[in-house]
DNA sequence: GTTAGCACTCTCAGGTGGAGAGTGCTAACA
DNA sequence: TGTTAGCACTCTCCACCTGAGAGTGCTAAC
């Protein structure tokens, strides 16, 4: 055997990488199985065909390339997707040009804060032609700024509890008896005075701690549970208020010419308790991450890609900007985008929550 | 020639309407073309298959059926469709069970404004086993009831406009000097005065009243402006804010098998601008209207038909219901569902909006 | 360790040929 | 005049085959 003895055991040499960054860019651009011909021909490797498929059978030993079939190219692996993000993810930056239009679009809008994450994933969706994710920024635990009731008939209300971070959750309310604006506005000033600066479970407390003669319990006590379950809701939606825009690029690319294909990718969107995992852990995690195809989820992630970065302060609001796309992706821009974005994001919120 | 000469200039005869009916109700069920033989083992038309033919063939002549190829059997056109739903379209009503389960559903939601209008499209999508669709009661033009300022740091406040049906809208502002909670709560007062009661258009005429030199509207005209940007906003906002479920139902029918057909249906939802037409148009015919396939739009369109009920009170609040799915429905179902939740839909408003 | 050469394998596109389904026509019948 | 049985005809669908093309893996030479 004339072989090189090198295998995969340890990291791979410098042919072995450049071989498979060679065929990840290859095969990104094409969408089809690439052979050990195109790629001496198209990439400068310095070596022969025969070499370059010794090096693919290495490669392929080592779990980082797979075949469709007997005579058809090589194609990267979930394994060698990883192997090559995690060369390029602390290196990669969107160049200045795209940052420019990027930042140009975000000189839009100026303080309608409940627009930002929408702009975030349809910036994303159009610099990476596939689609873009946000979810709002939203505090871990909200907490009550303000609380207001507004009649609306005699006995009915809106009970407005506004956070601390400025965004609003809303319900109606219906009274025991009929109540004037002012009473109502009374009422209001009283919740406000026990809830304002608390999250859900402080406010909990503080309610069990009240006497249960106190006059205020008696009246309070109900529309505080109702403020409870708002904030309860709103912590819960938090994190799986997922925005999403450009699918329709993503369902372009040839891998989802089938319709089952397309049909899984629906599925993990309209999956809300799965995405909201995904972004809890890359909230806690603090860095961007790459969530490639199987690696995570035996079938509707197969083929998909999941580029996820955490924006806000912890503690304060934070949310996740990213990208879903084809496991065959352009990594390198999309990851730059996302950082990018992440990073308009942060500052947003820390020009906002400073 | 012995073929009967009637044929399908006026008003089809009753056995023309029995074969039809036949065949939409095989075709919808099975999916495949229906042949003359098929016919008359399955329903009960008393004559012989040659017989049938003759209809069929009556019935092509006449636009209602068509021939994928010579030798298959016939499926229902658009105008096919068309003619069956404007026969049974007064006529149909939901089966007192299904009402009895759909009610139900209804129940457990009492007083969340702002869900009615989804679990209005996830029980048309549960009952139907198709795509629902629902926006939410939206008044025609938004008139302001009260509006708040909430500071939240020394420069920047969120703006709320409490809407007189209940719901808000809301943006944060920046202030050109520190104010405090009390000053606040004075402009508030003070544009709660101008605004009360109006909608965007009496709202900017009534700024426009106003003498130039007069120191509230030196004060109050930006914050005003924002003001009307949002109720413009809430306006257009109204019908395009469609939420739909049950996509998933929709895609597993068979005509959508291949990919791009199934992306048609996707650009129908991404496309708010023709759905929002659409919605306007029914809720300013207040009946339920039947959209099949190509009548309306050459493209998307084709292979899915939308049934849509207006609901609320005109001058009050309105929106639409609906089911998006393939033209081959079960249009009864379908009618019979949209109709029965819009009439659910109208009791809430009524009760709401008393 | 690298390379040329080559036999081998597998897919893909295109072509072929029943089997089956359903029609439309004809001629007979009520 | 409307209805029906009979039958030739047409067209799709599927399974099968075949040749071209692509790419590999092995061998032997460098």
């Amino acid at each position: 055997m004339a072989r090189r003895t090198r295998r995969t055991a340890g990291p791979l040499d410098l042919r072995q990488q450049a071989v498979l960054r060679a065929i990840i860019e290859e095969y990104v651009t094409t969408a089809a199985p690439v052979g050990s011909v195109t790629l001496v021909e198209r990439y400068s490797l310095g070596v022969s065909s025969a070499t370059v498929r010794n090096v693919l059978a290495e490669l392929e030993a080592g779990g980082y390339l797979m075949h469709p079939h007997t005579s058809a190219g090589r194609i990267p692996t979930d394994a060698g997707y990883r192997y090559f993000i995690e060369a390029i993810i602390d290196a990669v930056s969107l160049p200045p040009v795209e940052q420019l239009m990027i930042r140009h679009q975000f000189g839009q809008v100026e303080h309608a804060n409940e627009q930002w994450f929408r702009l975030a994933a349809t910036t994303i969706a159009a610099a990476t032609r596939a689609a873009g994710l946000a979810t709002p920024a939203k505090p871990e635990a909200a907490r009550v700024r303000r609380i207001d009731l507004v009649g609306l008939q005699d006995r009915l209300a809106s009970l407005i509890v506004v956070l601390r971070e400025g965004t609003i959750c809303q319900v109606l309310v219906s009274l025991d008896e009929p109540a004037t604006d002012d009473e109502l506005t009374a009422v209001a000033n009283g919740l406000t005075e026990i809830a304002g600066g608390r999250n859900a479970s402080e406010l909990e407390r503080r309610l069990a701690r009240m006497p249960i003669d106190d006059p205020d319990a008696a009246l309070l006590g109900p529309i505080c549970g109702q403020v409870i379950r708002l904030l309860r809701e709103s912590d819960a939606a938090a994190l799986a208020d997922v925005f999403s825009d450009g699918l329709l690029n993503v369902m372009a690319a040839p891998e989802f010419a089938q319709a089952d294909k397309l049909r899984r990718i629906l599925s993990i969107l309209e999956n809300r308790a799965y995405l909201a995992d995904l972004f809890a852990a890359v909230t806690r995690s603090d860095r961007i991450q790459v969530f490639i195809g199987r690696e995570n989820r035996a079938d509707e992630m197969s083929d998909v890609t999941l580029v996820l970065a955490p924006y806000g302060r912890p503690g304060r609001a934070v949310g996740v900007v990213g990208v879903l796309g084809p496991t065959r992706m352009r990594y390198a821009q999309a990851i730059g985008t996302v950082r990018f974005v992440g990073g308009l994001m942060n500052e947003l919120v820390d020009h906002l929550y400073a």
